[in-house]
DNA sequence: AATGAATGAGTTTTCATTCAT
DNA sequence: TATGAATGAAAACTCATTCAT
């Protein structure tokens, strides 16, 4: 447990920057680190000390960047829903019709995920085989805006006057619930996705696009 | 320190002098308050303090029922898998057509967690507003028959040759998330979100049903 | 700073008594060893750990009685305090004079300071020379007894009208102050110091007892 | 994490170029923040840290001056000792009778502790009810003298045989209680307290001053 | 079995002090 | 010299689990 790990050398960032520098280095290592073990861990099993100890920092600095592990930890999910919720918010805004915007928010999605794997990853235990899975405020807010575009969508006749609040789930759960599998496939390729969802949504089961002769990962 | 409750008399079935009811009677208890307090404070936070607390009981008693806090959490889970999946299975297995695959399996899904809504309900934190959904290994078998039952469905003729990990995965999506939404709302009313659900996956967005004036769900 | 004591055998009183015992006395055992370890390092200097360091018991034990440093510092106090503020009050209700109100005063709280020295002792710091002392709310309410007592024995005309708050300051800061030098000296005889402090609220500097040749004790 | 505080321009003393004028003036912004901050929390409960966040200046800028709490602690309380006891010496050794010595040192002492209330104050944590006194060895030192100088005009003739370690305690305890009563009031009048404390000392309560219609200090 | 205090390893957190810039 | 982030030893505190009664 407490394999101290041949530290790298403290990041100094002596010549180029300034301590600025060094100080955003130092917060972003902390949050790699935090992100990292998250996703080994789980939340629950995670520690502050485990989480300075995959740092070269010592452990009184972590507290100089974050209060605890429950405010680190808002700020990993935020940082992805911030960087998420514009891209996708615009691309819907701009959906001159149902096609458009149920599959560019899949496609915005599952790219994002893909390129951002690290942040997304959805946490598990690797002691035991539970998973986790955490939404923010901020990623709620993202739900909410969904919805809030889907009955835009409806009141501009984009969109049949379907239940908003259902619809908003069902694309929710769809999302992360596929963007799990693509992270467990060896070739994880967002577009075929994509594809996947988009179809389910505008013509359902029968419409979906045959399958490869394919060997599902497992859970 | 312990916001001490003044306890209802400590359960011992005193006259009928059966031990083994009172056994039975305590392990109730036990995972009632349990099932109550992870609900609430999700399983990380949660102490097995928090839990004897919730209980007429002294906390030495906790562990001549469960070895670990680990333990009664995977009883209860285990609890609503093992009672959910034979049915799930069964219903699925008699299927004659996607229809019937897709209207049964979401149709007693959310029966089941519109009955057992103590047991399935979504830990949240009371405190925070974040929101936290854990499968555990039992519940993560059931996404494998189901993905099992998908290809068998393929196989058989029933289903096209779609990807049944995709499949399986936007089922399960789709079913919790709504699952949580119908918790949501002051009328949970699981039929219609079975219809809802199957008819998306049927025909796509496209079919669903026209919704009622609408009312927003909370977030 | 370390040393860790060759630990008396845990106190669990098997024979006598049951958990209540137990418990009190271990309680006790605390209390005693927070008043040794306050008098000899003073309470900024002083640790929990320090204190549990001087008891059998293990850490976490400390917090099953007291929440905190201060907790317990304040339990001590107050014990004092409790313990002598009746005492006193009755003695200054019952005079009948002047004489009567001072010298009981005197007399009694020195009496009882010898006796409980372990208690009373002004705190010092052991590393440094510096003296410390603390009164706790306990003691302050203490203090205003003293004064409406006063006021009280003037407006029955047993005082002259002078300054209540003065005189109760002067009183206090006597009584305080020589204490420590009783606690100081070899022989500690509250008699004389009741004596001297009497003979001079009554007659002032000329009617003070003459002293013994008279070994000082230091600071 | 850290109320940060619209920090005033650092004291730079650009203009000047008076590199000893900044130094000086550094250490009394210091000294004084310390003064101010030791007095509202004591000594324990205060960290280096709230002194320099009372400051326009850096953390590590405190080392320059002082080599840590405990010796700005010291510095602060000798000058207090430093500054008065010269001046109470002078008084005692040119005192030509009991009436002079003790007036001259109850005056002394009150005047100056009713200019300097910052550097006397007794140290009260804000939070709490709790009083503080602390003296220092310097402080220490001055009762000390005290007592010399009694045991001297003892010696002289002067002063009758009594018990000069008493005698000392009873000055130093009437002359720091009062102070803080004098500092309690509104209008702090050193030559009343002065006047007060020196007729029971040499006459006894009944040559008291009669008390103004009274008004009841605060506890 | 039930009780609930004791245990102590493990965690969180603080803070005086150092040190590169 | 001033700065303020980094350090890490030490303190505070928690809590799952044991165990005498």
């Amino acid at each position: 447990m407490d394999t101290p790990l041949p530290k790298a050398a403290p990041v100094r960032t002596a010549s180029l920057g300034k301590r600025e520098q060094t100080k955003a280095q130092n917060r972003e290592l902390i949050l790699d680190a935090a992100r990292q073990v998250f996703a080994e861990l789980g939340f629950g099993a995670t520690t502050v000390r485990d989480i300075i100890r995959a740092t070269p920092l010592a452990s009184g600095t972590f507290y100089n960047y974050f209060k605890s592990k429950e405010e680190i930890y808002q700020a990993i999910q935020d940082d992805v829903a911030l960087a998420i919720r514009p891209r996708l918010r615009e691309e819907r805004l701009n959906a001159k019709s149902v096609e458009e915007f149920i599959s560019s928010t899949f496609r915005t999605f599952f790219e994002f995920v893909s390129e951002d794997r690290v942040n997304f990853q959805t946490m598990r235990h690797s002691a035991d085989t539970s998973r986790f899975r955490v939404d923010t405020p901020e990623t709620i807010a993202g739900f909410a805006e969904l919805r809030e575009d889907i009955e835009k969508a409806i009141a501009a006749g984009l969109f049949p006057p379907v239940d908003a609040d259902y619809l908003m789930a069902a694309i929710v759960g769809v999302a992360f619930e596929i963007a799990e599998r693509i992270a467990h496939r060896p070739d994880h390729d967002p577009a075929a996705a994509a594809a996947f969802a988009t179809a389910l949504f505008l013509g359902g089961i029968r419409t979906l696009p045959v399958a490869a002769p394919l060997t599902a990962g497992t859970a």
